[in-house]
RNA sequence: GGGAGGUUAGCUCAGCGGUAGAGCACCUGCCUUACACGCAGGGGGUCGCGGGUUCAAACCCCACACCUCCCA
């Protein structure tokens, strides 16, 4: 094995080697229970982003270790064509060069579209790879595939069939920079500091009465002037009409309890039918007329008199302006209140009305909530069924075309008559009247497709192979960011089309932020490529730091520190495995081969604590408790296995050319090798699945037979628990570590030998502890070791340490004041520790009603206390 | 206004009823031939505040404060 742990070296091979071996793919048919995992979809508009690589190594683990546990594993990679986020990257690049998708065209629009498609879809696999994402390419798909399109299609013809998707003219969510309509969804609500403007409308017989509005500019539009029922300002006023001061128009006033607060403001309102939500249902009540006042860009339109032509704020001033030289205005102030935002461009979006299509929700919805209330799906953290529960209560019609050529097109076919057809096929002549119709112009919104994605992606609506063996999938591993967006609508719509809910778990990830917990974004300049990540610490590390870093529910702070710390951890199994490896001397001996029976201490603790890890791990990936397993891994590598096991495996490989040398406990070379080997082996294959390439390449180079990817992984039961090796260790690692901590106290050389005795050993613990000697002597730096001798050396210090007392000389005067401070510290601090011990077995509620077990701890714990009270006391006792 | 999550060592986070943990940072020694991306030893926390339940509370209950985030 080269020297240098070096990642790009093996990387791109080993990628290479899996998808050539055919592992990416399952089998179809296939006996094994089938475990599926669909990628939820980037979209093409640009390259991977951290919190893709942290999905994509969530996902990547789920499947590779639910494959090598012998399930036909799928993972479905594909792309969205993201309608509106696409579509304004590629408008973005034809404005620098001067043209327009109007003046393109749709056609050649549309081939410009693809063309960014392609490039964009092939950055992104890439960047997949590059992870190591064990995806099924075979089965890569396209929102806008044909396959996919024919799904949508099929939807929207049937939905609409049954009623559930209409066209309707409302009010919708307009954007005036995107000229599209958006869902609610869409619109980001932001709080902005604005204002709150009074003015008066003359009534038409004299007198006034006064509005508190934040957008002015609006009164162009109004229909009416509103007061509760039950204020007694303006009981008087209702039914007397008032008179528009710029439009040559009168309007009622009128009561509703629903709109008005009496309290907030002046009590009265002016309603705007066309341009605000609640204004628009209040005129439904009442039969107001709607005037709308706006153009799809934004200005004011010919119902806006004087006003016409003007931007929607400019507008804003000029009323004010206008009201002000009429003497109607009546004050204003500040006022902080929430202005929906355009979720892609951020221009402030208005209420509009237009004759767009509507997807019914309720229905839908209510299975959705059934799904999740019976179980057949389940959300981790289950915190989210609250949320989930809370949207989907109240939920409001789903607005789906969008003023977009990016997309699929609506199927919906209109003839100069006003016939409208919606046909899955291309209808050219109208069934109705027989004149040629045109289709409808939009497409839908790109969640309409999205909504589909596992039921579109495996060929649905034919009752193809993929959706008997895959559909429903297992797992969705996605941002919560999208529960709403995409998870919900998912549930909802293939589970209105099959009848089966789409997955049966959705782990939701947290959001990876910058090492100060800060939101990752361009124009604070912090984010990190994965790729540029991938290339400094390699794959394996990446990947390890984030399934680290993902504790469930909470974001992610990813500190470049931290990824150091991984690549380090990589390194150090890099090593570890170059130091067995040294010592095989070619040869491949196998955990198998080992008898259990007569192995030495060292050998039987490192399996005892091989198969805690592995229950740990199994039960953690089992969970989604990713940050517990890889600290589970973690942990067993570097500390009991290359920290402990390897140093305790030294003077075995070193000796074995004459193992007699060793005498009569030496332990036997060819079991060292086996379990330092094998134990290895275990090891990469339970971190295979967060790092797949290092496991790998080092498994090929200590003579693993086949790949990794499809090696069994290991499983829990195989091996004793062996809680008696572990006790044992726990002895020997606490005897080893006092030793060096009083060498160190003392300020003695770490290589200065010193002379140890234990006594008070249980005698077959003796036993075990006398065949290991050789190992202790090595790790704590021993001139001597002696076993319950008969009496102590003069002048030993005492102490206990996991339950065997030990009797350390070191040199004379050895014992400064200084050290003497710290031992007096540490006497007192046990002293503490004992009086409250003893208290607390001296109460007798306590000895009554806790278990025993923990009783007669406390009376383990007190006599271990008071044993070292008094080494301790002793210890500073002499000269 | 409604809801969710958080508050544990200098930093970032585990732990969620029986002796306070990890990584990084810090201090002290070490090139002990797998590894200085290393080895060894060490310091550091009244677990947000106040009540309550319990033999026992960081952990359960109630109230509060502050920080995130969703919805309206």
């Amino acid at each position: 094995m080269p020297t240098r742990f070096d990642p790009t070296s093996f990387e791109e091979r080993w990628y290479a080697a899996w998808e050539s071996s055919g592992a990416f793919a399952p089998a179809l048919p296939s006996e094994r229970p089938p475990f599926v995992i669909l990628i939820p979809p980037p979209n093409v508009t640009g390259k991977l982003h951290i919190g893709h690589a942290l999905q994509f190594t969530l996902q990547d683990l789920m499947i590779r270790w639910r494959r090598m546990q012998g399930f036909n594993a799928l993972w479905l990679p594909g792309t969205d064509h993201a309608g509106i986020a696409t579509q304004v990257m590629v408008e973005r690049e034809l404005a620098k060069e001067g043209t327009s998708r109007r003046e393109l065209g749709r056609d050649r629009f549309l081939e410009r579209m693809w063309a960014w498609k392609t490039q964009y879809k092939d950055n992104i696999s890439h960047q997949a790879k590059a992870m190591g994402a064990s995806c099924d390419w075979t089965r890569e798909r396209f929102t806008l595939d044909p396959m996919l399109s024919r799904a949508v299609r099929h939807a929207f013809v049937k939905l609409h069939d049954e009623g559930l998707i209409y066209r309707a003219h409302r009010l919708i969510n307009w954007c005036p920079r995107c000229l599209t309509a958006l869902s609610d969804l869409e619109v980001v609500h932001k709080d902005i500091d604005g204002g709150m403007w009074d003015f008066a409308y003359p009534l038409a017989d004299g007198g006034e009465i006064v509005v508190s509005t934040s957008r002015p500019e609006t009164m162009l539009g109004d229909t009416a002037v509103a007061v509760h029922p039950d204020d007694e300002r303006y009981r008087h006023l209702v039914g007397k009409l008032v008179r528009h001061p710029f439009v040559d128009r009168t309007f009622p006033v009128i009561a509703d309890a629903a709109l008005v607060d009496p309290a907030f403001g002046t009590g009265a309102v002016k309603v705007t039918p066309a341009h605000d939500p609640n204004d628009f249902a209040t005129g439904e009540r009442h039969g107001l007329a709607k005037i709308n006042i706006l153009t799809e860009e934004g200005k004011v339109n010919e119902n806006g008199g004087p006003f016409a032509g003007l931007e929607r704020f400019a507008a804003r001033k000029a009323v004010l302006a206008a009201l002000a030289e009429k003497g109607l205005r009546r004050g204003d102030k500040t006022h902080r209140h929430a202005v929906g935002h355009c979720q892609r461009c951020d221009t402030v979006v208005e209420p509009y009305l237009s004759m767009q299509w509507f997807c019914s929700m309720r229905g839908m919805a209510a299975g959705a909530l059934d799904a999740v209330r019976s179980g057949e799906v389940s959300l981790v953290p289950d915190f989210w069924v609250a949320t989930y529960e809370n949207w989907l209560e109240n939920i409001m019609d789903w607005c789906i075309s969008r003023q977009l050529w990016w997309g699929h097109r609506i199927p919906a076919f209109y003839c100069p008559d006003g016939h409208t057809t919606v046909s899955e096929g291309d209808v050219t002549a109208c069934p109705t009247c027989g004149k040629p119709v045109e289709q409808d112009a939009d497409v839908l919104d790109t969640w309409f497709s999205s909504g589909l994605w596992p039921i579109s992606t495996m060929g649905w609506p034919d009752a193809t192979p993929e959706m008997g063996a895959f559909y429903p999938t297992s797992l969705l591993i996605t941002g919560f960011d999208i529960l709403f967006f995409w998870v919900a609508r998912m549930i909802m719509m293939c589970g209105h089309f099959t009848g089966k809910a789409p997955f049966a778990h959705v782990h939701l990830t947290g959001l990876v932020r910058d090492a100060r917990g800060q939101k990752m974004s361009k124009t604070k300049g912090n984010v990190m490529d994965p790729l540029d990540l991938v290339r400094e610490f390699g794959a394996d590390a990446v990947r390890f730091t984030l399934a680290a870093l993902a504790s469930p529910g909470r974001d992610l702070p990813l500190d470049g520190k931290r990824m150091e710390g991984y690549r380090a951890f990589a390194t150090k199994l890099w090593n570890a495995a170059r130091f067995v490896q040294m010592h095989l001397d070619g040869a491949e001996p196998a955990l198998e081969t080992v008898d259990a029976g007569p192995l030495a201490l060292p050998e039987r603790w490192i399996l005892a604590e091989l198969e805690r890890t592995t229950a740990a791990v199994n039960r953690s990936w089992e969970a989604y408790r990713f940050d517990e397993g890889c600290r589970a891994l973690y942990q067993f590598v570097w500390n009991d296995y290359c920290d402990w096991y390897i140093e305790m495996a030294k003077p075995a490989l070193q000796d074995d050319a004459s193992p007699a040398a060793t005498g009569g406990g030496a332990r036997r070379g060819a079991d060292v090798r086996a379990v330092a080997r094998g134990v290895l082996l275990e090891a990469l294959k339970l971190l295979h699945p967060v790092m797949p390439f290092i496991t790998e390449e080092i498994a090929q180079h200590l003579g693993s037979e086949g790949l990794l990817i499809t090696t069994p992984y290991p499983a829990a039961g195989s091996r004793p628990a062996d809680p008696d090796a572990l006790a044992l260790m726990e002895a020997f690692q606490a005897v080893v570590q006092e030793t060096r901590s009083y060498r160190h106290l003392v300020g003695l050389a770490p290589g200065t030998p010193l002379a140890l005795a234990l006594t008070g050993v249980a005698p077959e613990r003796a036993a075990a502890l006398a065949q290991v000697a050789p190992e202790m002597r090595r790790l704590a730096g021993l001139a001597s070791l002696e076993l319950n001798p008969p009496s102590l050396p003069a002048g030993a210090i005492r102490d206990i340490a996991g339950g065997v007392n030990v009797a350390i000389v070191l040199p004379d005067g050895a014992l400064g004041d200084a050290e003497r401070a710290r031992l007096a510290a540490e006497l007192a601090q046990v002293e503490r520790e004992l009086a409250g011990a003893r208290a607390r077995l001296a109460d007798e509620s306590f000895t009554a009603r806790a278990p025993e077990e923990v009783v007669a701890g406390a009376r383990e714990r007190a006599a271990e206390l008071s044993h070292k009270a008094t080494m301790l006391a002793g210890t500073l006792g002499r000269p």
